[in-house]
DNA sequence: CCTATAATGAAACACGGTCTCAATGAGAAC
DNA sequence: GTTCTCATTGAGACCGTGTTTCATTATAGG
């Protein structure tokens, strides 16, 4: 079976090349926060010849189509992460760690901001910062 | 009465200049999510012989002393905001149009995650992710 | 007023990301 | 399968953001 984001690429009218489809196997087995330029690395990994400008475009594709969605995560800067579903993480001012969290109480929220401004939510991020039990005391 | 951001600075033991005067009031007074190239922009119309590396280390501070925070705004890029408080956004895909609201029902779960984790939460940032009314249809 | 030292601007540097362009190859038409 | 077209590609130049270095300046405390 074709993994889910070559369909919606090839679905989209786009075609579905071997830079491409490195590109989408990184961001689809790797399931975590990756930086382009990591991306970019383990992508040329599975196709040596890959080139920056290519990965950057797919990338660009990736986002416009919903996909994928870059996030600010703390020290590690710009990173993309699936753009379906939530996102839930504690950062410290500090040391700049990450702590996820499962608990989410943005459900009706969600609704109600999506009926009242015609807007169709896909996903969300939901970050909470300050200073983490290592860092105070 | 002071400014409480040069308060802060003041207080945590840093001298109180002219260059870092003038990037404490672009921050303070706009309100607003600025890139760091849009404080320099600003910073030097108010002290023209500001240099940039001020402007970055100035900001590096302050996002240290838990004054402001980087955010990853869509299409902006990484902006700065106050560190303290709720930040609620809507986000396009298709235009990157950011759409700010109010409501926030997060209060209950960051004192669980707060006494829980044993984490001293300052701020947050709530952001929803998907298509506004002008781009679909 | 003097002094120690934090803070500064200029300039070189590093790097991420974008753009241009000629070459390539995917997929449609037949 | 063959041909054609046009999206897609990699190389490399380019640009702007952010960092580092270093000699100079000026703050705040004594």
């Amino acid at each position: 079976m074709m993994q889910p984001m070559a369909k919606r690429v090839q679905s989209a009218g786009f075609k579905l090349t071997p830079p491409r489809q490195a590109v989408l196997q990184v961001l689809e087995e790797s399931r975590e926060h990756l930086t382009p330029a990591e991306v970019l690395a383990r992508a040329q990994a599975i196709y040596p010849s890959l080139g920056r400008a290519t990965v950057y475009r797919t990338i660009e594709l990736l986002i416009n189509l919903g996909v994928v969605r870059p996030i600010f995560l703390g020290a590690r800067g710009m990173c993309l992460t699936l753009a379906e579903g939530g996102h839930h993480h504690l950062i410290c001012f500090e040391c700049g760690s990450v702590i996820e969290f499962e608990e989410c109480t943005v459900g009706e929220l969600e609704q109600e901001l999506a009926q009242r401004l015609n807007f169709q939510i896909r996903g969300h991020l939901l970050e909470f910062y300050g200073v983490c039990e290592r860092c105070h005391d």
